[in-house]
DNA sequence: TCCTAAGCGAGACGGTACGTCTTGTCTTCCA
DNA sequence: TGGAAGACAAGACGTACCGTCTCGCTTAGGA
């Protein structure tokens, strides 16, 4: 492919990640994305439908990345307890390296689009996760998708919690946070209800 | 107040629920609400800011359902375990006799707007709950407005879950898994993360 | 009506005019249009489907002008040499009054639609009076329809040419030139072809 | 020459006939030329300036046949009356050979360019011819310029008539109505207006 | 009971963004 | 290495909503 093409897709991606930063992703709109890259208007639709498709191209690469990890995670064995939502950690660490950008993601300003595709990748992890461990397998009182989203909710609100709040906490502790939350609740732990 | 201003809001407020559950918030437009509501323009604008104004002042009337049931129910004592978190299976129920207009608020064709609303709503009854229990006080590793927002994010997921899935769960049975993932985890049990 | 609904049309059509002799029909945009007028994108297409529409909506006043001056003069009958095509002397003056308009709409930068609008609303006048003077009733060897056309091109052809020559000579002396190279033609003298 | 770039004028000759058949010269984009002609659109631009200089250059062919019949009609030299104009007979005879394409060039849904090359075309024809009988040679009451254009008018609207109406008449009977109205009015017979 | 202010519907208006289309230039790649 | 293919910036198109506004008609509620 014209290696035209691969600068302009990423000078795209670049604008919209500065945009969302400075007036979240609602306020964008097309035409300001395209100011800001340089590009011209039909440029711009030749390579998406429009800045939903960009966003969702852009965040299959914080897809790609999770999946990766978690791969390599659940391969060495060791008990859910322990090694459970692994890829949470690394989910953290990513976002206090880019705060800005994932403040326009998942804080307040953001948009029901772009929390939708956050909350569809974060289900996949969780899914994958509670299939390897062999949880919520039928049997349970709580259907296994209830528990997914359950998880994918929770993770959602520290994390959101945590970058809105600007919170001093270190990315090792706010998953502390969700880790103490959540894995006892999945584990079910204290059964009463 | 001219009894004509109370007729206008209430038409308009029928309108804008029941487009929501034909097309979905985000598809509505003011122009489609005043010729529902058989209305001018400039009459919409007279009574609300936009279609946004109006859902926050629907949504109003929830709220105050809900937060009455919650003082009533934390007047008559009783452990944290048993009585805690209450008002859900109230909203469970409500959003059974109104299936349709819970799917359009929390469901996936839903809005930022509408969900923040909603999310809002919640935040302030678990606050209130978790402080008449005296619970997260401070002494914990856990920040109280963490707890907040994991238990507002939980049930969300749940309702949203229970919603979407249009799951033959009766509200009691949707209220015992909010009930069975999330008060263990809120009380600490098992600590081990 | 509205009034100012015939405000916005007034302003529109000046807009065109000025425009068009400055630049020609063919380089005018509906941006341009909208521009000079001060009027929103929205408002210009509530009243018009486009430049064209316009441009056609505005020529229905000098139709209507000529149309009301040829029924007058073929009230006063006379003979077709004397009296015929009376109309065009009118033409010639209010061109003369109006060179710049004229040059827009007649000369080397006025575009397709335009010459055709004049042309058709010239052809219903020429019309008129071959049947005012019962002139090739279906008995000639030149069909009426030809005639017609052979008129209407003689006449658009000597007025353009006099537009654009920046000529000198007066209305009058312009008209006698057409009528000079019309009427005989018409009338069919010298027949010899 | 590169024998492949006739081909490739050839092609775009071919398109561009093609499209103004089918849907009329303004209706063209180059774009359309292009891929009906299997031409990169570099390529295109690399020959001509755009759609217009195509036609442009297209119409050269019809001009040097026209040109080269009425200087050998010219050489046989007889009265103006008798042989004057006998390149119109050349003319409706190629017309009816192509009617199609005339069609596109001549009529309604024409476009201004194309219609000013032929009216250029012709006016150069009609110059000579009133050169060559030393007709209008200054001391007329009508100037030259003012008569040929006169009949470039009349020719192209009786040839536009004729192929606009779909006439059965033959190019002869045509040629005939446009000798029948302009031949006695150039000589200035019946002197009286 | 009148009459006067307000509420109201209707909808014109200036704006802004959309997604599509076309233009003429400029870059890449291939034969 | 020269020319075909096509990526690109620019900007107009016609459509859809927005929030403001002006207009008369109707109607409630105080004089």
């Amino acid at each position: 492919m014209d290696r035209r093409v691969q600068r302009t897709r990423e000078v795209l991606h670049r604008a919209l990640i500065s945009l969302m930063i400075e007036r979240g992703y609602d306020a964008i709109t097309v035409q300001h994305i395209i100011d800001r890259a340089n590009v011209g208007r039909s440029t711009f639709y030749a390579h998406y439908d429009g800045k939903e498709d960009l966003l969702r191209s852009g965040m299959k690469n914080l897809n790609k990345q999770l999946l990766g990890y978690q791969r390599a995670a659940l391969a060495l064995k060791g008990s859910f307890r322990e090694r459970g939502f692994a890829f949470a950690l690394v989910l953290f660490e990513h976002a206090n390296g880019h705060r800005d950008t994932y403040h326009a993601i998942v804080g307040k300003h953001s948009g029901a689009v772009v929390m939708d595709a956050m909350r569809a990748l974060l289900a996949d992890l969780v899914r994958n996760e509670l299939k390897a461990y062999s949880l919520y397998e039928g049997s349970s009182d709580v259907p296994r998708s209830a528990a997914v989203q359950f998880v994918v909710g929770a993770l959602m609100s520290i994390l959101t919690w945590w970058i809105e709040e600007k919170s001093k906490l270190s990315p090792a502790e706010a998953n502390a946070i969700f880790r103490r939350l959540t894995i006892p609740a999945i584990l079910g732990e204290g059964k009463s209800s």
